[in-house]
DNA sequence: GAAGGAAGGCTGACGTGTCAACAACAGGGT
DNA sequence: ACCCTGTTGTTGACACGTCAGCCTTCCTTC
């Protein structure tokens, strides 16, 4: 313990890479949908979510699935959502602890104004400067670590 | 505006894989070093700087620098880890708007404590995953990213 | 040396994320 | 019918990050 295996200079790199990337591309995105939509990224994800579900309505338990969040994040976000007017809470019929969360008309209206120019930022600061190679291998590296984390961090 | 280029089957898998990523190794890693340590990623980052730097203290402005944040940010982290002991705060003698930030014995120690049990969770949950070729794609990508992002986003 | 703008840093307000504790309900076994 | 356990969702407290606005100090220009 008192003597790790430290990160030569490659994987430092890479380290050091990974850490520089997540900070400035999520914080251009962020800022560009802050900035075009008033949408976080929170906002957007469960909206995204919910608009392609049939019938716009989720239970808490799928969406919280969907997105991987835990409960009361989503709780959270879900009460501010609905005081903003995007979305609702109703009852579930079918299990008296349940929550429906269901897409307002505004809620639509929101994500489908916002989709288009996120998704060329997206292009425009990511994805249109990787090779299809690069790509795909973006793809597996973030399969094993899924798998990894998966084995252990087994919350839920 | 109203009809983009939608990311087709294998962008689409990369970009919902990074953001899995993303989620996934960051919310692990922070959990895992705040349990050992009692540090948050923004405490460890910080840390890190100041005992790689000779003297053990920097101004303001070049922590800032060093890290990448903004102004508010880091005055609102530095004033939460000075009331922790962590750090202390003094004036910068050579210009009176400045202010110096420097290690305490306590985030030495703090800081010594927590770095090797983090690099091994680094190594577990991600580097050691990564092929010689993958680490250098990583980096590859995460430069072009950044080349990108500072080409418009130019804050200070 | 006085004025104006730029740079450095701080604060308050607010949205967000995490943790622990809680209340309500479901389902099974007795 | 009744407890027991696990699930579901909510809440409150607190740490974190961003934004806008503020004050002080520096520096240049006149």
């Amino acid at each position: 313990m008192s003597d790790p295996r430290w990160l030569d200079e490659r994987e430092s790199r890479a380290w050091r890479g990974y850490q520089n990337l997540r900070r400035d591309l999520d914080s251009t995105l962020e800022r560009r949908l802050s900035r075009d939509s008033g949408l976080s990224a929170a906002d957007y994800q469960l909206l995204v979510v919910l608009s392609e579900t049939e019938g716009q309505r989720l239970r808490a338990r799928e969406l919280r699935n969907e997105v991987r969040w835990d409960r009361s994040r989503l709780a959270h976000q879900v009460r501010r959502m609905e005081q903003r007017g995007l979305l609702l809470r109703t009852e579930c019929e079918t299990d008296a602890r349940g929550t429906m969360v269901e897409l307002t008309p505004e809620g639509r209206r929101a994500i489908e104004e916002a989709a288009p120019p996120h998704v060329e930022a997206v292009r425009n600061y990511f994805i249109d400067l990787l090779t299809p190679e690069e790509l795909d291998v973006l793809t597996s590296i973030a399969e094993r670590v899924r798998a990894k984390v998966g084995d252990e961090g087994c919350d839920e």
